[in-house]
DNA sequence: ATCAATGCAAATAATTTGCAAAAAG
DNA sequence: CTTTTTGCAAATTATTTGCATTGAT
């Protein structure tokens, strides 16, 4: 879980903060250190509970008004897979056009990008006149185990 | 929004319920006719209004109840368009590949289909050692109105 | 100094659930 | 008759908010 900062999302959240004039705090810079340290997807609570680790005083409210922020840097997007809760993927800084293919037993997830669907998409939406900002493409399916053993809950 | 009911969708839905052998009653029916007789998507909170137009004993505890059989059945899937309530959508019976491109200012919504990107899907999630179960794709834009005039919230 | 940001605890709001009564098969 | 389904009201749970205090600039 403790991977290595990635140190060009966290400047670019940096900028986004000053430019809506936003002050820098003990509590922002442990919750952003925590999102930007990780390419797991995390909820709300998993990120209370690890920024906490960095710095004791974070309150569940705090992160809760992060958020949004995160998400409108757009370098964080929300994600809801079904699931009770919602996730929330820090990998858009560094690839800002991904999918994601879920395993419906195991929940595994794999990301991946295509030049040709974002093509595709594009024309498309064109014709029905609009323009694309951004997608989300969620594909939910079986991964190799499933197809193999007819099951694999809870990880491989 | 009244439209005409969609049989075919109903239909299989009863088949549904049968199958698990669960009951038909005067709520569920209200329930149903009202989910297949609209293109829309709607919130837990409209049907709930909507079913008691036809049957003033519905609760919303049973439109709760009823909506996990409906996801279930495959014929009416949840959407997230990040809104504080989630939406449902009956449209699946009859076109159970479509997408969603949502204008991000007045949030109209068109749904299309598309073989290429399907396939292109099929062919990247297998290399990944997946099957393709369900997708689904949302693209956020701007409509012609929002490009032309720069505005269009609340309708055109 | 000034005003934004925080923690706390209370409020909100969608959804879920226990239970006794009603209805389906 | 038996078992499921229902409505009701209370419970649950994620998220939001008011407010007095703290801390950044």
């Amino acid at each position: 879980m403790a991977e290595t900062l990635n140190e060009d999302a966290k400047k670019r959240f940096l900028e986004f903060l000053e430019t809506k004039e936003l002050r820098m705090t003990g509590q922002r810079l442990a919750i952003i250190d925590t999102v930007f340290s990780t390419k797991e997807h995390f909820t709300a609570d998993q990120l209370v509970e690890w920024s906490r680790k960095r710095d004791r005083s974070v309150s569940r409210a705090t992160v809760y008004r992060t958020l949004p922020l995160l998400t409108e840097s757009g370098l964080v997007r929300e994600m809801d897979f079904g699931k009770e809760h919602k996730f929330y993927d820090p990998n858009y800084a560094d690839h800002p056009n991904h999918n994601h293919i879920i395993c419906k037993d195991c929940e595994k997830i794999v990301e991946f990008e295509s030049e040709k669907i974002a093509a595709i998409e594009d024309e498309i939406v064109h014709k029905l006149g609009f323009s694309v900002d951004s997608q989300r493409l969620q594909i939910t399916g079986s991964c190799d185990t499933l197809k193999r053993l007819g099951a694999c809950k809870h990880k491989h």
